[in-house]
DNA sequence: AATGAATGAGGTTTCATTCAT
DNA sequence: TATGAATGAAACCTCATTCAT
């Protein structure tokens, strides 16, 4: 009765002090970076000996390969919950810009620790674009291509859309690492304008003259 | 005699090491990271010993604000140039965004070596938002707003413009990071469509039908 | 009923699990040596937990005192099987060497473990010294004596003999060791070599003129 | 003047450095093994901080092997030697065994040192066949060779002769090792007999009657 | 200014052993 | 008896920094 699936309860509370160290792992890497965390930090926060660790994890970069392969998972998770976002474009997109931020809030930390490495880690860099920017940047390619050809919006090149797309949502969360007042409390502002100009264009639809420019087509 | 100004010689003589540690340093900082970089590592680099880096600079940890003090000024100076772009406003943005590239190629280096450190060193990171993302607000909120009063574009609240351009770059350089090809090589074509995006939106203008959205002004 | 005498059956099969274990180990520690193999090694050699390991030793240490345990009794045993060697001096020496090898074949790999601590433990060495080597030279010695008594073989302090013997069987072993294909391939060429070698001596006999020796008598 | 050559005196104070920690760390692995001699009794040793070791030598594994290139060299070095010693072969190899026995007195902590893991390190083992057995194996060879042509000693196959002389010292040598105290006091005596059982056998002379032995020829 | 040997604090990792289950 | 997670001591090694020359 006390014992109805041994191996499958013990592989669960292993699992559970996995996840347990990863986080811990990720606030501390997150904070003061991969380099200054220190083992004893980890196991510290986790309340366990650093001899302990390594009956979960093989090395501390293991951790950090740990730490992407959650982010690669929530990432997948939210692109799923994506399909059931509004049909209306403009709308999809202000729905997208409130999980991207969402995603932050709750996966902020995990990026922190991750983008560090990835900017001076040519090895760790390839692996997340390979697993987690490509294959995202093939399911928004795919989407757009969908809502150009039913008209939504106009004829547009979706790999570079995708580029522009993802760029934007890189460069906000910057911002927001950097706790730009602005990003932290406007956020919905921002995506509001951010929409509108997107669809319609900065244009001042009220004045002419604007025919000066230079032609690139 | 052979001497008129010895001091501003040889203070010239020590600036132009400091510059050539500075240069080898953020290039294996972005290489490999900060805490992967040794100071031997630097010392061969520009054929010093390890020993003779102490007379440039007092620690590692000044190499770090040092590449970082070289950055900004690098900024402020292009932020100088951007003075002389068209007037245009269309053409204005594809100028920046070719001088951004231009700027990322050039400084892509010392970029990525900073904002590596600068997401897991909340002092550095204060610094750096203090010293050069802000500023740097302040120059194009002024510049959007005189474009807005000249009724160049429409009206919107120029600080949540400049985090929505600002967001792009950054990303669109981890982009470049990740060596992602369309935008090393599409640069050119990215720029277009991006800035044909911003002023004239996405929208179809051929389709009517797209009224539906949710109201959200 | 089912169970005649149930102690000595546990006992016989925890006897046969230590055996179990000291060859596992044995065989590791020549392959590896002592302080490169784990107990983990171990415990998974003979499919066990590591912990299970200490209900039949109480150290690792004491594993390596086990097997010498074993190399002792496997000595022993032998020395009893030599008295049925051949009578002949010349036939038995030969006989020896046979089975001296067939010795390193077998116990080899208990030989390789044990030594190799026993070149850098003095505590193991003076242990290894008095209950292996001293015996077996008392034996060794009785034996010559009695040849030498029996006017078999010239007369000679049976003390150092024996070392000189010992000393060849253990050199010997080392080469054995190195795989020297000579000595892997060609063991008996080399046993009826050194058999006569010991017996006739290398002179010369058709030479005269080797009297210019000096004499140590 | 106080700085006539000043690279070479640097190169020779760091070789200094360098043979003083092999020394130091060949006493005590033979004291107490490779594995039970730490880094921090090396530098204790020599009076050097733990990671000043590391100016000197790339790791601990690296004091092992320059152990053993400094047995190569003595080996090489006393190998030479040989060349003076007396012409008659009985002489020639009376010389040899009290050279040997100098050899162990000055070298045999380095001997134990690197043949403790010789026995377990099969990489380590066929470095120590190759650069410093097989080496030996060749000049006695041919020296045994040139005896036998010269009929100093009768025919007989040198490659065969070489394992069974190498067989025999290097298993003295362990005795010496055990400090047996017949090898340690009693040497000449010791040489002398084998030196004598070498050349003339143990056979009695005086005896008939031995001609019942099988015949192995 | 330049050197580079010396330092020592501290980092990651290993592993024999214990003990609650 | 069997298990294997937990331990903690200690090992090897790295590296920024100092300082005598």
């Amino acid at each position: 009765m006390s014992d109805p699936n041994p191996t499958s309860r013990r592989e669960r509370r292993i699992q559970a002090r996995r996840a347990q160290i990863l986080d811990a792992a990720a606030s501390l890497f997150a904070e003061k970076g991969f380099h200054r965390t220190t083992t004893k930090d980890i196991a510290r926060a986790v309340d366990l000996s650093e001899g302990s660790l390594y009956n979960y994890f093989e090395s501390k970069e293991e951790l950090l390969l740990g730490i992407m392969d959650n982010l690669i998972e929530s990432q997948n998770f939210n692109t799923r919950l994506e399909q059931a976002l509004p049909e209306n474009a403009q709308d999809f997109l202000y729905a997208i810009l409130q999980e991207r931020k969402a995603f932050f809030d709750k996966h902020g930390v995990m990026m922190q620790a991750v983008l560090s490495e990835i900017l001076v880690d040519p090895e760790l860099r390839r692996r997340y674009y390979r697993d987690l920017v490509l294959p995202a940047f093939e399911v928004m390619e795919s989407h757009i291509q969908a809502r150009v050809e039913r008209g939504q919006v106009r004829a547009m090149d979706p790999a570079i859309v995708v580029r522009i797309l993802s760029g934007l949502f890189n460069g906000l969360f910057m911002l927001n690492v950097y706790e730009d007042p602005i990003v932290a409390q406007r956020w919905q502002e921002l995506s509001s304008l951010l929409t509108s100009i997107l669809f319609d264009g900065v244009k001042n639809s009220f004045q002419a003259g604007q025919n000066d420019s230079i032609d690139r087509s």
